[in-house]
This record gives C-alpha cells, sequence and structure tokens, in this order.
DNA sequence: GGAATTATATACCGATCGGTACAAAAAATC
DNA sequence: GATTTTTTGTACCGATCGGTATATAATTCC
C-alpha cells in the first residue's frame, strides 16, 4: 500500500556505488548523489537512512558483485592458482572499461577527516579480513603441502594483498590492464609453476 | 621592514605536511590548518597562498625530506641494491613512529571531488616521475648487464613501485614495519643476492 | 468515495567550507 | 615622533555541507 517508488533501488545503489568510488566518501557530496541517482534528498534518506549507511549498502554490492572472484578464488585446489586467480581477479576489477579504477575499498576513505573515521575504520577492517581469510586458506595449503617452503602463510596472504593493493594505486594511476599483468606475473615468479603431473 | 613575524614558517610548513599526511587535502580543513600551526587565517594566507598552496609546499617538503632516500638509492652501483634501499626506505617512511602511517602522495588525494583534481593529477604525475627515475636507472643497469634476465627495466620499475604503494595501504591499515620488512623480502626473492666477489 | 499509508517535491535548517575586509599592533625609515 | 610597511586578530563573506519539516501526490484498504 501507499505510493508507489518511482525509481528502481537496485540501479540507484549501483550509480551510488560507483560514485563514492570514483570520488571516495567524503569527496562525494549529497547533489553529487541525488543528481547521479536522479531521486530527492527525502527519497534517498527513506530508503538507505543516510550517507553513511547508503555507502555501506554500496559497499556490500561493492564486494557481492565486483569482488565475488574473491571466494570463488579460495576454492581453487592448489595455493598457487589461487594467489594468481586473486591478483588477476583484483587487477580485472581496478581496470574495468566502464568502472572506475582502482579499488572502492581504498579509494572510499584511506585518508581522511575525523567526520569519516568510522567509514575508514569499517574499510580497514574490510581489507584484514580478506587478508585473514586467504591466510586461513594458506594455512590448509601449508598443511597439504602445497606452498613454496620458507614462508609463514600469513606472510604470503600479506604478500599478495600488498601487490593487489599496489596494483589498485597504479590503476587510479592511469596504468593499464596489460601493465598490471606483468607486474603480476613478477610477483609470482618464486612461486613454482604447477607442471602437468601435479594436476 | 614591518611587523615580524610571530611563528616559525618551516614549523608551520611541517605541522601542515603532517595534517595533510594523515588527513589528505580535503580530509583537512582550514580550522585543523590553523589550529594545528598555531597561526591564524590570515596569516596562513599571507604566507602561503592559499589551501593549495600551502599543500604544494608541505608536498615539496615531504619529498626533500622524508623521501630524500630515493634519489640517494639511486646512486647506489648495484641495481639490486637500489631496488632494495627504495622499497626499505619507502616502508621506513611509511611506519616511522613520530609520522603518519603511509605515504603523503597516496594519502594525499587518491580519490576526492573535483574540486582537489588539480592536487590528484599532481600527486599522480609525481608517482609517474619517481617511477620514470627508477626505470631510467634500471635502463642503465640493463645496459650494465646488472639485471636479472628477461625483464624489461620499466617493468621492473613499475614492480618495485607497485609494491612500495601496496606497503603504503598496509602501513596505513596498521601493519607494522617487520611486517613489511617480510613482504619485501618475498618481493625480491626472484632477484639474485650479489655474492661477495660481485662487488 | 473516503481513510490510511507511503513517496515525492520544495523549501528550509544550522554548521562548516575556503577565503577576505578591515583595523589595530609592531617593527623599520626618516 | 611621524610615516611607512608588514603581520596580526576579529569579524565577516557567499557557497556548500549533511540532513529534515511540511505539504502534496499516488497508491491500497475498507
Amino acid at each position: 500500500m501507499g505510493r508507489p517508488r518511482e525509481f528502481d533501488v537496485d540501479e540507484a545503489l549501483e550509480t551510488a556505488m560507483e560514485l563514492f568510488w570514483r570520488k571516495g566518501y567524503e569527496g562525494t557530496s549529497l547533489t553529487d548523489l541525488t543528481e547521479g541517482m536522479g531521486i530527492t534528498k527525502p527519497s534517498l534518506y527513506g530508503v538507505f537512512g543516510n550517507k553513511e549507511g547508503l555507502f555501506l549498502k554500496a559497499l556490500e554490492r561493492y564486494e557481492r558483485t565486483k569482488m565475488a572472484f574473491f571466494h570463488k578464488a579460495l576454492e581453487e585446489p592448489r595455493a598457487r592458482i589461487v594467489a594468481e586467480k586473486i591478483l588477476h581477479g583484483f587487477a580485472d576489477a581496478q581496470t574495468a572499461d566502464k568502472d572506475p579504477s582502482g579499488c572502492m575499498g581504498i579509494n572510499g576513505a584511506l585518508a581522511c577527516s575525523e567526520a569519516a573515521a568510522e567509514i575508514q575504520k569499517c574499510l580497514i577492517e574490510n581489507r584484514h579480513r580478506g587478508e585473514r581469510e586467504l591466510g586461513r586458506r594458506f594455512e590448509r595449503a601449508a598443511a597439504e603441502g602445497d606452498l613454496p617452503p620458507g614462508h609463514e602463510p600469513h606472510d604470503l596472504a600479506r604478500y599478495i594483498m600488498t601487490i593487489s593493493q599496489g596494483t589498485a594505486i597504479q590503476a587510479a594511476s592511469g596504468a593499464d590492464r596489460q601493465a598490471l599483468y606483468r607486474v603480476i606475473d613478477m610477483a609470482l615468479q618464486f612461486w613454482p609453476e604447477l607442471s602437468p603431473q601435479d594436476s
């Protein structure tokens, strides 16, 4: 009952995600948002609560769609393939033609005022969570004898995430996908490729 | 002649640098600046022009002091040592006890509103310049047979800068220096260490 | 066709943004 | 000591910030 909504919530959220991704949380004004989403401020507040709530919902959407490759990669049977898929997945997301460059989880609020401290904390925790999950996957790999010798699983996880965060900055600075791929190839050089009889 | 200035310009600039480093260009308000520097707005505008001018002067100071290791590292005779010193130099600067975490050149304006577009462009160009200089140093190394085989000098430079930008995000997310050092060790693993008779 | 409910549009809120006008204060010059 | 020059403190500027009060429009329930 009541007057029906005149806009598509999912579509509006997609636009908000793109704006926050490109301009960051504080760099995106309510005017940017309402004009981009094609709705008025009362509509925005009615559906999403406030700016912070909208950002968090946009981040959730980002994780569910653009970062879906991550959890998929964790299911690969060989650790080296896990690492490769994660690195390429990040590079792809950071350089997709129709999307902003770089990573929303970094662009969102890397350095900001006190007003955005809660968002910043949330994004940091987000990064930690991903790194922790990858670390646990590599722990399993270690138990299976599936890691290059001489490395702690969680150090390897931090290494992979550091490369991905580095390529996020590179992408935000204009680097194209092929350049990032070459970086990734170098970063994985110490990690033995799978020989055919391994699989 | 005229009334003497009541504050130390260099000291004030140091404070502005720290603020911009920690909160970014747009995240730092004029109130933050004047309160932190202990001066009034007319004094700030009299000496530094405006907020943008102040940021650029603070960035200049940052490059001259905190990034001094970079050009020093380029003068090392062996490319592997150049890479090592640059990576450790960045990690040190990103995790210094008394300074903000991460890198001012990235924290300053990674994603921002249109109002900061000029600053953002300037910081991107800054990153490109460093990468270009390192690439040229590695070109020299290639001519001297001082590179690991199978790598383009400028790809190697991008690789080193990507790692450093990755550790900048890690530092901004709370990683300590030792953790970054372990990442750097892994990143350099494919690059042959110098044996004693090489030097 | 009301009554109730929800979404819309307009117009507004106090606070803060970067930046400045103006006059008093503190020094050097004559 | 008067004049000139520069810095300082105060008080203010228009614009924009995130957020909301209010009334009207559009639907369902009865």
